[in-house]
DNA sequence: ACGCATGATTGGGC
DNA sequence: GCCCAATCATGCGT
């Protein structure tokens, strides 16, 4: 582990409850790639920890070499910054330790001194470098915030996704909830993953019921498409019924309406 | 620039 | 774990 390589030989008396906050820290960076191998998978895995729900529309791969570009940046600069202080440490502590052995000429200096020493020095140090995390860490947070935050990269979805989902949505108006089979079968047909189809539908039985007359219009064209569809399927090519639109369902989402 | 449409997230209930 | 409701942040037409 980089985290005090050379500086933690000995720290094993008193101190430290291990810091929570340093404990998250070093956690947030390991995960995000920052402070992991050098060329592992760690921020491609972190990336696809952060978008589990939801998933990614397939053309991400721009927004996510940007982002990776950006977050090896932070890394170069975190990697650099930590050796630098770590070598100080180094070169400081054996500085001190020079010191000491000049004086163990005059004076008795003990082991148990020295270790003291080299203990209070590392303590300086290490909260040098969980500055150092930390303000790292706010810069991934940034960067995550700007490129994955997938609100902050939202397309609309294909004329003819909406079109498929919208078939599936009125043609069930009295029951618009597809199973999960229904789910991965829609999201296969849209190309969008079975979380988005369950957003969508979530969004659109909101949406249609808070306003039903907006989506009047809509529901007739696609009630009509599907009554097509069904008729020709039949084998009946001509006008569905006597008054040009089926009978539209536009119950069961919406209870009741008390005034 | 503004407003509405739309996909995603959050928080609360079951 | 799914749903609803509210909300966020962007897309897009005006």
């Amino acid at each position: 582990m980089i985290v005090v390589s050379g500086l933690s030989m000995r720290n094993t008396q008193e101190e430290e409850p291990p810091d929570p906050q340093l404990v998250r820290l070093d956690n947030m960076l390991l995960a995000e790639g920052v402070a992991g191998p050098e060329k592992g998978g760690g921020a491609a895995a972190a990336v696809s920890a952060a978008t589990s729900s939801g998933g990614m529309s397939p053309d991400s791969s721009l927004e996510h070499s940007d982002y990776k570009q950006k977050l090896s940046q932070i890394r170069t600069i975190y990697h650099t910054e930590l050796e630098k202080y770590e070598q100080a440490c180094a070169e400081f502590t054996t500085h001190v330790m020079n010191l000491l052995r000049e004086q163990s000429r005059t004076r008795p200096v003990s082991p148990r001194e020295i270790e003291r020493m080299v203990a209070i020095i590392h303590r300086k140090f290490s909260s040098i470098q969980t500055q150092l995390k930390q303000s790292t860490c706010e810069a991934v947070m940034i960067l995550r915030s700007r490129f994955l935050d997938a609100r902050r990269k939202r397309r609309n979805f294909s004329k003819q996704a909406t079109e498929v989902l919208n078939e599936y949505f009125y043609s069930h108006l009295s029951n618009p909830y597809p199973s999960e089979e229904a789910k991965e079968e829609l999201a296969k047909q849209c190309g969008i993953t079975v979380s988005q189809v369950s957003n969508w539908f979530g969004n659109k039985r909101i949406r249609y019921k808070k306003n039903i007359s907006k989506f009047q219009e809509e529901a007739n064209i696609y009630a009509m498409k599907t009554a097509m569809g069904a008729t020709q399927r039949e084998g009946s090519p001509h006008t569905p019924n006597s008054t040009g639109y089926p009978a539209l369902q536009t119950d069961s989402i919406v209870p009741e309406r008390a005034g």
